[in-house]
DNA sequence: TAAATTTGCTTGCGTTTTGCAAGTGCAAAT
DNA sequence: ATTTGCACTTGCAAAACGCAAGCAAATTTA
């Protein structure tokens, strides 16, 4: 299942190898956005991810220590969905495909308005997300 | 074949839809160092693409305008393949990548070299770089 | 306290994509 | 005229995907 086989000593295609397909960084994403995520969550989003492919996503992530499972503080049943500071390290790349995507593509509103934030200070926008994140 | 049909409207994930696959930023990664590549270039790589897929992900990203086909100077039965203004504009991206790459895997010595340069100044080493991809 | 619901998955199964090998057509070299 | 090089295409088995249904444990509801 998990199983990280390197194609090469890239960079560029170890971490592919990680998170280079069409949903990890959906996941890697919604844990931006919220901090912190049940199953039910990941779900719940846009895109609408099938159970099983959310479910090998999380695992892969988990293993090469992207996120991190967390016993939820009112139920049992729950499970809570975290970035690792692995996983907040993807920020600075997230802002990037943002940015790209800026100029590309029309953004959704509420979006437009954090890349403004962004285009003033990047650096500093990234700082104040890190701590949130913490 | 390369049917851009987006999921939402988020920009990550309209950008996954384009380049959200293990092998497409392997072909800008290579088009960044080289400039321009044959297909056969990109055979060549590291790590041994199939040659259906090559041909599909290039078609992709012609499609959506990431790299464009040139005619070779010296060869009709050679062709030119180039990163786009859209192309070249994922290098803020490879680097992010090479960034957070470099701090989880263990780079090639001739990356880390590269990587030092930006590290020591992000914003001009793009800046150089841009002037040379064009 | 028993039944129903929620939650986080797993399983089956048909469809799509991948990966490998071989083949094709055109250009260029011999 | 024939062989080689280059850019793909094709066939096919294997893997991954996507959808729906199922399932066990925890929690809520009656």
């Amino acid at each position: 299942m998990g199983n990280l086989k390197k194609r090469s000593e890239c960079p560029i295609s170890s971490s592919l190898d990680i998170w280079g397909d069409k949903w990890s960084l959906l996941i890697v994403r919604d844990l931006m956005f919220s901090k912190q995520c049940t199953y039910g969550d990941f779900l719940k989003s846009e895109e609408k991810i099938a159970t099983n492919i959310l479910a090998s996503r999380l695992q892969m992530l988990e293993e090469n220590d992207v996120i991190t499972k967390q016993e939820h503080p009112e139920s049992k049943a729950k499970v809570l969905y975290k970035l690792t500071q692995k996983g907040i390290d993807l920020l600075p790349l997230m802002i990037e495909i943002n940015l790209w995507a800026d100029k590309y593509f029309t953004l959704p509103p509420e979006r437009r308005v954090m890349l403004e934030e962004v285009k003033k200070d990047k650096d500093a926008f990234i700082a104040s997300k890190i701590i949130e994140l913490l």
